[in-house]
RNA sequence: GCCGAAGUGGCGGAAUUGGUAGACGCGCUGGAUUCAAAAUCCAGUGGUAGCAAUACCGUGUGGGUUCGAUUCCCACCUUCGGUACCA
């Protein structure tokens, strides 16, 4: 009986679904594990072998922890709003909710070939409204919410109310915007009601802001930080320009640091931790307050420039000060003289898209505004400059500039011939600025002198507080997150807009608010996001419910919100959601999540770092501190699958003759390296020149030049990628190996973090492995097991488990090969061994392990069968073949007893006649005997 | 520039606390089987020299610590990923 694994693999896939065998319920008496990959979006392009790396990872361990006695959750969904589907919506006008669909359905099939664990009763998607109901309710509590740094946890915004209305807001030490006014009892109490929306709304920690956003006309959209890579969009690459629009703001700031300290709690991978813990960007330091001379221009009040400043021990250095050329300042402190040199900056700036900025981070340019503040001890005039290094959006768009400590100052003052006065003690700062903190004192700097960074530091902040001109502060890269995009697919914000043109939320029960029906998928003809276009999108307050827009007269019916989520939105709660994912009543049952309480193992891409990643921690905090789920790290233990990179396959092209040549035969030729489908190419590198030939017809008359009969194509590692055409898919391979095979050929080609190319050659090792293991069955019967039988199953019990625990999945299936070798070898027939053996395998080859396990008689699936347990017995050793080395060079081994005592082995070692050979009459100066490892020879 | 990861045979990789470098698999070479091929099985396979026993070299490079270093320390080189005028 040949192994079937076509036969075998079809009966098991429909065996696990006919019997719910992964089903899994919310309250057993076994302990909990919660196994979860990162949902994929579900594109057309279907699955390639890349992919399920994760996917398998995880599957092993959750089917690995169900033998060993645990309640396992291992879900898979969909996120599946996003912009491809949307996109072949505006080209085709098929409606993106059946792009996805169709998508969905060929994502499912593939995933089903692969024989995993998911409970697929469990499934989530992002798009569909019973599951976007509940994103649309976090939001709701967000912009329901404010967050008190005095008690660190967003609180209720009543709370917030009842204090402004008993004491202002002088005594509220919140996180909120910074133009916030401050206002007694009784002015909020007189506020109308328009303008307490107004000021609430600078507290919520979800908000409407007129902010600068990184808009990418390309796609007639605005873009988050990290959804821009190099100045471009990420998907596309299309140029992103800033432009000032009113947005939803989500208030992450407000968890800056504690998005950091929560860091310290989780066993993630530490790059991953390093970019997130980058990316929030603490620096301490101190603020300070400059004064702006007055000028004698009569629009002019009182101005004052706030800078932050990391080295406030170096505030003596300070020679002039840079204003970003947004800063609101500029056009108010600027002198007549200096107006049109100003103005002329600014507007250069402002056309310059990101892009261009980054590319040349080497001009030096700048204007002088003609004003000067004072230094706050030396009271110095300061000129004052603007320049476009200097961020408008990074601490507070100005800069106190010490060119004597920083490189930057530095060379714009030597550009501008600015002054630079010099602070350090002993150094010399003619050719470049001295940023080191550590070697110097600080001179020429009044009460500072003689002083060391640190001590430096803080005696100035202290003198900053005395004369009310600064003090200590800690400042984040970290912005708060835009959170409004201008498309279709994508959820709803379940909020309209008053007679005021103020905000009010939709309630809780008349969730959720479902997205409407469009003509177009563009944007609008004035320019208004794709929901414009919906004729039937205004809200009934008094209905509650979704009307014509004819219907709007701004009394009961109002115009709802055009913009829709980011695709993040929906992927910050999911893991959240599997626990309880029918639950129509709430997000999720308090029962449920007190079960489940969090992820014990998370697999997914590192490129998710900065976005998901942190975003989802930040909703998690949030709704820890409100009470709704029982943890603030949502994931204890993170994983990142490497990469499967492409081999990719190239053909020579002669540049001058329609010759193409073998790779041998390039050298000292001008060639073009095209891309070959590798599909055409046989796993020793040959080409099936026919085949190409009707691939490429442009290449059909070319003439191709062989070495030793073949055509020999050149390999390259590359991203595997259509446009590359090194993409192999698993469908094929499940087709001609099955998915054990695969399953267990992922595995083996390398440690689940690393890299590594997808190289199919080697496939047929994993498949022969499983033949043999199949064969070892034929013969299955009741004999006793003998010694060596039992010591190769311990050991392979010992390895795979130790394996398993330490996610090194690669060194388990060279186990399980040398474990069938030996077993093979041995002739081994007991059921006593080949039945454990079943079980170590099964969570990497589930297929084939239940078929054995039939084989022996079993009724039931072998996924709920306790994993064997490990007897140390059979692995003693009496012996220990121990190698002798000279000089640290192994030269011969030597059998003795392990419970030799050491003066014996060395014995056993200086009366050997290979010793005196190595000797070679030498007198050995030292010999090394470490019981049970090595012995050494010195001399 | 800064942060991070990684450099081991022709290839993917192994060596879990400093103790036999190259497990396991691919590929390759020779052989068995076959009319032939596929499949399967057996043997060999880091490099150099040698018929061989064996010797020397060998984990990116150069130093160091150690009886002993792929593993620890210092300096450097290369590749990949992230980030970028962050005050």
């Amino acid at each position: 009986m040949n192994y079937n694994f076509r036969q075998i693999e079809a009966k098991w896939q429909q065996y696990w679904t006919k019997n719910q065998t992964f089903k899994v319920e919310n309250d057993s008496d076994k302990p909990k594990f919660y196994a979860l990959s990162m949902f994929p979006y579900p594109s057309g392009a279907g699955l390639h072998v890349g992919h399920p790396l994760g996917y398998i990872a995880c599957d092993i361990y959750a089917r690995y922890k169900r033998h060993k006695g645990y309640n396992v959750l291992h879900p898979m969904g969909y996120d599946s709003f996003g912009l491809p589907a949307e996109q072949y919506a505006i080209q085709t006008g098929q409606h993106p909710a059946i792009t996805t669909e169709t998508n969905i359905k060929r994502y499912r099939e593939q995933l089903d070939q692969l024989g995993f664990s998911f409970d697929w009763s469990r499934e989530v998607r992002t798009s569909n409204p019973r599951y976007y109901k509940w994103t649309q309710w976090v939001f709701i509590q967000l912009f329901n919410s404010w967050y008190n740094n005095q008690t660190d946890k967003a609180e209720p915004i009543e709370s917030l109310i009842a204090i402004f209305e008993k004491e202002g807001n002088r005594s509220v030490n919140a996180s909120c915007d910074d133009d916030t006014p401050v206002f007694l009892a009784s002015e909020w109490n007189s506020f109308s009601e328009k303008q307490k929306q107004q000021v609430l709304l600078k507290y919520r920690l979800t908000y409407l802001a007129d902010a600068e956003v990184n808009w990418c006309p390309a796609l007639g959209t605005v873009l988050a930080n990290d959804e821009i890579v190099n100045g471009v969009s990420e998907r596309g690459g299309h140029p992103v320009i800033r432009k000032k629009m009113t947005q939803w703001m989500m208030r992450i700031t407000a968890y800056a640091q504690r998005l950091l300290d929560g860091l310290d709690t989780i066993d993630w991978p530490q790059p991953l931790k390093d970019s997130q813990t980058n990316w929030i960007g603490r620096s301490e330091g101190a603020s300070a307050t400059f004064k702006v001379i007055p000028t004698g221009r009569n629009d002019e009040g009182s101005h004052q420039i706030e800078v932050f400043t990391t080295r406030p021990d170096t505030i003596f250095g300070a020679s002039f000060m840079t204003l970003a050329p947004e800063h609101e300042l500029v056009a108010k402190i600027t002198t007549p003289a200096q107006k049109s040199e100003i103005d002329a900056y600014v507007e250069a700036t402002s056309k310059r898209s990101e892009r261009e900025r980054m590319a040349d981070v080497k001009t030096i340019s700048g204007a002088f505004t003609g004003a000067y503040a004072e230094h706050p001890f030396t009271k110095a005039p300061i000129p004052i400059w603007i320049g476009d290094y200097v961020l408008a959006n990074y601490g507070t768009g100005a800069v106190m500039a010490v060119p004597c400590g920083d490189q930057r100052d530095y060379d714009f003052a030597k550009h501008f011939d600015i002054d630079i006065p010099n602070i350090f003690d002993g150094v010399d700062i003619s050719e470049e600025a001295f940023a080191d903190k550590v070697n110097t004192l600080i001179a020429n700097s009044d009460f500072l002198n003689g002083l060391r960074h640190k001590e430096a530091t803080r005696k100035v902040i202290d003198e900053l507080e005395k004369i009310g001109q600064g003090q200590g502060k800690i400042n984040y890269r970290l912005r708060d997150a835009v959170f409004s995009r201008q498309r279709y697919w994508g959820e709803p914000f379940p909020v309209y807009y008053d007679a005021d043109g103020m905000p009010q939320i939709i309630a809780e029960g008349h969730l959720p608010l479902e997205l409407p029906e469009v003509e177009k998928y563009l944007p609008t003809e004035t320019g208004e996001p794709p929901l414009g276009n919906a004729t039937h999108w205004a809200w009934n307050a008094e209905a509650n419910k979704v009307v014509a827009n004819e219907l709007i007269d701004h009394k009961t019916v109002f115009p709802l919100e055009l913009n829709t989520m980011p695709g993040w939105a929906g992927s910050s709660q999911y893991f959240n959601r599997y626990m309880d994912p029918h639950n129509a009543a709430a997000i999720y049952s308090q029962e449920a999540i007190d079960y489940w309480q969090d992820v014990d193992l998370y697999i997914g891409g590192s490129e998710h770092a900065t976005g998901h990643l942190l975003y989802s921690r930040f909703w998690q905090k949030f709704l820890f501190d409100r009470g709704v789920a029982p943890k603030d790290e949502f994931a204890k233990k993170l994983i990142n699958q490497g990469m499967i990179t492409g081999t990719s396959a190239f053909v020579y092209k002669d540049v001058a003759q329609n010759k193409v040549y073998s790779k041998a035969l390039i050298n000292g030729k001008h060639v073009n390296p095209i891309h070959a489908d590798v599909s055409l190419i046989d796993s020793s590198d040959e080409l099936d020149v026919e085949a190409f030939k009707k691939w490429r017809p442009d290449l059909s008359k070319a003439e191709f030049i062989l070495e030793n009969g073949k055509y020999i194509v050149g390999r390259e590692i590359e991203k595997m990628s259509k446009s590359k055409y090194n993409v192999v898919n698993p469908d094929q391979i499940c087709e001609d190996y099955g998915a054990d095979s695969l399953r267990l050929y992922e595995m083996f080609l390398g440690p689940l973090e690393q890299s590594k190319p997808w190289n199919t050659a080697g496939i047929t090792g994993v498949h022969s492995f499983l033949k043999k293991l199949w064969k070892l069955y034929l013969a299955v019967d009741d004999s006793e097991p003998t010694p060596d039988n039992l010591k190769t199953l311990h050991k392979t019990i010992k390895k795979v488990e130790e394996d398993i625990e330490h996610f090194s999945f690669n060194t388990s299936v060279s186990t399980f090969m040398i474990c069938v070798n030996e077993l093979t070898a041995q002739k081994c027939t007991s059921k006593a061994i080949l039945g454990p053996l079943a079980i170590l395998v099964s969570p990497y080859a589930p297929h084939i392990a239940e078929e054995l396990w039939e084989i022996m008689g079993h009724t039931g699936s072998i996924a709920n069968v306790s994993f064997p347990q490990l007897e140390g017995k059979y692995l003693v050793e009496s012996t220990k073949a121990y190698p002798i080395s000279f000089n640290g060079k192994m030269r011969f081994k030597l059998e003795l007893p392990l419970d030799m005592a050491k003066a014996d082995i060395e014995a056993a070692v200086m009366a050997h006649e290979q010793t005196a050979k190595y000797l070679d009459g030498r007198t050995p100066k030292k010999v090394i005997v470490v019981p049970g490892k090595i012995v050494n020879v010195v001399g």
